[in-house]
DNA sequence: CACACGCATCGGCATGTGTCAATATAGACG
DNA sequence: CGTCTATATTGACACATGCCGATGCGTGTG
């Protein structure tokens, strides 16, 4: 039977199970965090993010956005609802047009997951 | 015809296409990101990576982490597979086990591509 | 050598995701 | 009201991903 070698700090006689290393992140945080990081972890949802911030008024609409990435204009307006459900962009409608703001604090947040 | 309201700085004479939005992030940097971020995008690579973090040790064998998240160990094998392979892990055979270690500049890494 | 144990890989299945064409909605303008 | 433009939604498809059981590989132990 193998024995572990550096740390054997606990385990002294519990057979050949290994020490257990306990939590250090809930399943349910991790859940949520998932999920936040899962809405940024795409190169055209990076992209669009990058592309609104840049913008000297830091707001773009939908055309704008849609001849940067090459898409088509459904897979644009569909990325941007994945964005604002995350909270990562705000929605506002003025006139025909739908403009999109980036909101610095869930990117934040976002960034903070990693820490 | 609508016609923009505040900015329309440019696009005096140009019909109805929008102003334009250039770049932000190119598509290949957008690319490198995002694979990044996707191995960090799942909640059990994230309890994974906590909780490797929160060994008094800073590092773990697949057995502690298998009886943590409560999978299979074909399925912990993978998804440490995954971040091994986007260089957020280290591993390190000794003896029977095999052990991980967490690479802080990688991970500094993620978090820079949301500044 | 034979065996046991930890881990990796393979094959398959269910589910999720990105994409587009087609269509629907909403507002502006005549 | 009818039309045009910008955007949203739907449906369908290909593809990626998470999961597990079965199996293979490597390494200590008797």
């Amino acid at each position: 039977m193998p024995v572990r070698e550096l740390p054997l700090v606990p385990d002294p006689a519990a057979g050949t199970s290994c020490t257990g290393v306990d939590a250090g992140l809930s399943a349910e945080e991790a859940e949520r965090s998932a999920t936040l990081l899962k809405a940024v972890a795409d190169p055209v949802r990076l992209r669009l993010l990058s592309a609104i911030r840049a913008t000297p008024a830091g707001e773009a609409c939908v055309c704008d956005l849609t001849a940067l990435v090459g898409l088509a204009q459904p897979t644009v307006s569909h990325h941007l609802k994945v964005l604002v459900g995350a909270g990562l962009l705000e929605r506002e409608r003025r006139g025909t047009w739908a403009w999109f703001r980036v909101v610095p604090e869930r990117l934040a947040d976002a960034r903070a997951t990693l820490a």
